[in-house]
DNA sequence: TTGTACGCGTTATCAT
DNA sequence: ATGATAACGCGTACAA
């Protein structure tokens, strides 16, 4: 392995000059640099991360901790934040957690391991963060995305998200507009999931405001956020209250799953039932029908994001929890009734 | 920040002996290890990864490099990938890459930041690994995932791929199994990438064997492996050969697009036009009608490609190239004619 | 502008 | 079984 110790005999300076030059430091004479950046070029020299980082404080990289694997939303935000970062002369460090697992605990471990500038959580749940988060926030500044942390009250962590709460009045309130009366609703666990449990604060808002019925126990179906979850809620809903009309999809794989789920029901959509989703992945727009769904703009949370970590990182601990708009995009998944 | 001296301190004990717990060794007395442990758990403490990197030649990391951002097999794999590492005590990177981005030249810059033990590349062009790779394989070995290196025949580069021209033929072989005569392909271009050249011959293969007309410019639209790009060329595909019956798309996602422009156009599927896909991601069978698709096996992929890295990280560095079988599943989106 | 020297947190070697 | 101590490669006061 050749150190900035070979590098400095062979240009025959010491290893703060070398050390000032690979650092892109302006104090030191352009003779100099020049003849030393000749030798790391010659012998492909770059400096031993461990090394740096085991001295600086900061390592310019933002670590991005994403819940779940196989949540297309997230991955098209990570594209979005990476180059939005990387703009920014930082580089990035995707790391994936198990829905389950609790990001804080995970984060925590981690910091000490890359010892990053700052973190972004794609998907988050703020009870975590009122239990656990002794250096995350403190020594590191976050942002969470899509999920809001209003009311945490903590330093150096903001959020950018949409509303849920509205989102899912918009879906709603929609299907009831279009004159749906039994609607059911699949979504996650609102004990564990902050999303799914304002998105149900909106479901129950919204049909409260017509006077319309909704027992959890039979117009709700509580699971995970995978294609194969929707396909069977679908199914036990409608079994529970076969005079469903509609039904809405906290998410769009959900939706899909469900979707698929009728079609083998033989229930027509949206024939016999409407079917809204949210989140408005890419995909939405090519199932069969496309689904009319609550979409998230993904380029603003990003942006906003990275916006604020970065001010974050410059030294400001104000917390801030913006909230972009959900808007709903109309498919051909819902019927006038 | 808290290190192992306040950790020795505090338990009475030297930072060697404190060493040799958090490295989990067994030459230190149980009772001794307890109460070491004891106040770590207390303190949450944990090793800085910049400080044993240092001192270690290994870092104990595997990079996973993967390709394009929105690819839903590479999604699911860097799931596997990840366990199967993680079960043997390395922890891995994710870094991505633009879909046209040189991944080889990518890997030098990004192994010299990471010092990994070893790297994954999910998708990648043998021709890069001819021109670039200086110190991928002789510095690190590499294990490349769904594309074939045979014939590189470079030290500690080896590949696990399904048969690419083979699942394209078992594709191609089942439509004319059915009755199809007019068949268009979906694809990618074959100059820039592998796997559509291997999967473009397949295609050739087949249908010369049963002396069926297959003109490049009729017959052939290459494009991006995207859904809007899927969607796209099925309409070019039609417009230029109206008499079509059938269409293979080198995989699901474009798959997904077309069933979507054929759904636009009026054409049934498989009522009108016959659709096969390629990878076999969850996805393809939650559509409507579910495709029929060539499967690769994720795990298999997964799971012989770390043997074989560990295998190279353990100083073997003979390259294997691995073939795992690829299989039809019969959906519900092809007709017999 | 350049150099000297120390320390970052850890592991490995060598004693005990 | 346990401890003292010397590296690992780099950045940075401080000195020159």
């Amino acid at each position: 392995m050749i150190t900035i110790k070979d590098i400095a005999r062979e240009a025959g300076f010491s290893v703060s000059t070398v050390s000032r030059v690979v650092g892109g430091r302006r104090d030191v004479s352009p003779a100099t640099a020049k003849s030393i950046q000749a030798v790391i070029d010659r012998h492909h020299f770059s400096v031993n991360r461990s090394a740096r980082n085991l001295k600086r404080a900061d390592t310019h990289t933002v670590l991005i901790l994403v819940k779940g694997h196989s949540n297309m939303l997230f991955a098209a935000m990570i594209e979005h934040v990476q180059s939005e970062v990387r703009a920014t002369g930082n580089s990035t460090v995707v790391q994936y957690l198990d829905e389950d697992e609790n990001e804080v605990e995970a984060a925590e471990r981690l910091v000490t391991d890359v010892k990053p500038s700052g973190v972004f959580f794609l998907g988050a749940n703020a009870d975590h963060f009122h239990s656990h988060a002794a250096r995350i926030g403190t020594a590191f500044p976050a942002v969470v995305l899509t999920n809001s942390m209003e009311g945490l009250g903590k330093p150096a962590i903001s959020s950018v998200s949409t509303d849920d709460a509205l989102g899912a009045r918009l879906a709603v309130e929609h299907l009831i507009a279009c004159g749906h009366r039994q609607i059911g609703v699949i979504g996650g666990n609102p004990q564990l999931s902050t999303t799914s449990r304002l998105r149900l604060r909106g479901v129950t808002q919204a049909l409260a405001a017509h006077r319309l019925p909704f027992a959890a126990d039979s117009h709700y179906a509580a699971t995970r956020y995978s294609l194969e979850c929707g396909y069977r809620c679908a199914g036990q809903l409608l079994e529970r209250c076969p005079e469903l009309t509609a039904i809405y999809a906290m998410s769009d794989i959900m939706a899909i799953g469900a979707l698929r789920a009728l079609g083998d029901l033989g229930v027509g959509v949206p024939g016999q039932v409407s079917l809204v989703g949210h989140d408005g992945v890419e995909l939405s727009g090519y199932t069969l029908p496309r689904l009319t769904t609550i979409v998230q703009p993904q380029l603003d949370l990003a942006a906003s994001g990275t916006k604020i970590l970065l001010r974050h990182i410059a030294g400001d601990g104000k917390p801030s929890y913006e909230t972009v708009g959900a808007s709903l995009r109309e498919g051909e998944s819902v019927r006038r009734a």
